[in-house]
DNA sequence: GGGCGAAACTTGAACGATCAAACCTTGTTT
DNA sequence: AAACAAGGTTTGATCGTTCAAGTTTCGCCC
């Protein structure tokens, strides 16, 4: 029982050299028909795989990629980057890349890993989620030319002329949808359940601010033409992104009128959800989350959806483009805004009457 | 500007050979004193890194373990194992070892994605998560004696036997510490809320049907010494693990005399607690919930927490002595049970007074 | 003082692939 | 008919490391 095959073996088996083999993998084009369909017979019979670190060594590409893995916080929303890496790791697999996975604890140490994981393992590349404005690691990459596309707009002014290419989905958007279809049900005062703004209150967010203010504005937006500025004021509050506090919070919009809430995240969604039928049972007001996660299809609330599915396709597609693309080729950043899905639910909730058995 | 140290540039610098260096570092025994001081201060300055692929091809060692991503079920208690990926992740890369990733959508495909990673990439080995009764894929890797660790048991006959290491955590332990908690609250009744049994209804758990049955007997070896086998019949569901049935599962049990409820997921007992709490206001039965995850804290729901951290802990040292130990040394597999926590909260819950703002 | 052995270090070869350049064949051009 | 071009194939070198087998130095012992 010989050891795996490599190039050299197959090469003497069919009295061709090495570099034909090789040819016949990396550009047939480069070997006659006849020679090339022996080879990829050979090949196929044998189960040869080219050793990727022999590769590596002399093309210095390894195929691999770098992600982060985000510590839980303590919200219910890590569903989401959890389908976010499934599906990203998938689509690379296809295209034969692999992903290396790493933990660390902050920016900084994430930069040190950057750093250690393309010297040591020579990543190809990086795809960074969760951007912040002005986000150190993205100029850290961009200074040494790393390859990378981020899950993320740079929140920067003019995202257009970012010279990154990223890919994120438009919460304002999402935000818009929702309250409009409550304004197709009726609803007028229509309330906004999200987080505190100003930098200083960051810990209380799951991510950085920008994301919540972008997710207000679309049902500002929406909502603008319908309500005086000072009633909107009143229909707004800001809490952290835990459950309990937004039941507090839903109490407090609905003191001031709201008969129907749009949330920033699914985790104030439930608390909302859960409190309004609580004190309310009879006629509570409509609630709609943000993220589509399990919690929300659970227990049927409706939510706004994330194709994360396809950010993830994107993302693959781009750094495609980047790495495999025809190298002298200018690769003019690519920046794509998804929209989401509103995924309308029942309701849910506590069973009205307790099923017979 | 120069590119990257390699070997045979410091050695150059220093007047040493190449040998020396590699010596320095992964043996510095073989290096005299005053030399190796040298050599390290060099490295240091130079911030020289081992280049991973030149080593990988010589010694056909990657330091880069497999880790299968499972596919986001509809259930929430996907955050447990996202908090292992994380900590096997933090861990190993302390002992300079990286995680690859990969996700397929069966049994097959994983042990074909075993074939073509350990073929191409040349992983060390690999982290088997979720295993059942005669799993496939752990008597795959064992064949072709692949290193790997299961985080979970083989559920055979014998664990004890079993030829290859794995840790889990005991969730009978749990459930009955759970029940014997319950106890001396003056709870009786205590009803348990878990899966279904039968190989032929695994769909409706999130994995082999072991492990509820494993969870069950825990509450049962509690609470037999209390009650009539009957009763105990009487006070056990089994339901599909979504938060719905939790909430119908949990109001048959209360039919049936249950004045507490072990549950053997969160997701049955977030759907247990919520309907409980909304049917019977005043004096709704307790609930405890399993695996702790994010959605039981916020709720403030008690919950049975498995070490998922401690078990990484134990999986990365298992690999380190099979991977890293001395290598004519047997191996004798390692068997490793660890005890999950009662996690105790106050109840939770919509809150029972809207605050004042 | 010759032989021996250990310590410290060096040298050549190998891992398995790709790059760059050389080498044959053919067939076409002048 | 000699020169040239292009297509197909081979050869030698190289990526950066470690293994295995050398070499040198020096002290020790009989």
């Amino acid at each position: 029982m010989g050891s795996r095959p490599t190039l050299a073996s197959l090469a003497g088996q069919l009295g061709v050299s090495r570099q034909t083999i090789s040819n016949a993998i990396n550009a047939p084009e480069r070997v006659s028909p006849p020679t090339l369909e022996r080879v990829r017979e050979l090949i196929a019979a044998s189960g040869y795989r080219p050793n990727n670190a022999a590769r590596q060594l002399r093309t210095r590409r390894s195929r691999n990629l770098g992600y982060r893995l985000f510590p839980s916080p303590d919200g219910i929303n890590t569903a989401i980057m959890d389908r976010f890496l499934h599906a990203l790791t998938e689509r690379l697999y296809e295209h034969g890349y692999r992903v290396t996975v790493f933990a660390v604890a902050n920016d900084d140490a994430e930069i040190e890993a950057y750093e250690e994981l393309l010297e040591t393992a020579e990543l190809d590349g990086f795809i960074v989620a969760d951007t912040r404005q002005d986000d150190p690691r993205t100029s850290w990459l961009m200074d040494r030319g790393v390859p990378f596309v981020t899950f993320g707009r740079p929140w920067a002014a003019d995202n257009d002329s970012c010279p990154h290419s990223w890919v994120d989905v438009d919460g304002r958007v999402g935000t818009a949808e929702a309250t409009h279809y409550l304004l197709t049900q009726g609803h007028r005062r229509i309330g906004f359940l999200g987080w505190p703004e100003g930098k200083d209150l960051a810990r209380a967010r799951p991510t950085g601010y920008e994301l919540g203010r972008d997710r207000k504005e679309g049902w500002k937006a929406a909502l603008s033409p319908h309500l005086e500025p000072a009633e909107l004021e009143l229909l707004s509050v800001g809490v952290p992104d835990r459950i309990r506090e937004g039941a507090a919070g839903a109490l407090t919009l609905h003191r001031n009128g709201a008969t129907a809430i749009v949330c920033a995240s699914d985790s104030l969604a439930l608390g909302a959800s859960e409190q309004l039928r609580a004190t309310f049972p009879d006629k509570s007001p409509a609630v709609i989350g943000f993220d589509d996660t399990p919690v929300a299809a659970a227990v049927g609330m409706s939510s706004i959806s994330q194709p994360v599915e396809e950010v993830a396709e994107k993302v693959v597609e781009i750094m495609r483009t980047i790495l495999d693309g025809p190298a002298n080729q200018t690769k003019a950043p690519q920046h794509i805004l998804l929209p989401p899905r509103l995924v309308l639910r029942d309701g849910g909730g506590p069973l009205a009457n307790p099923p017979t058995p």
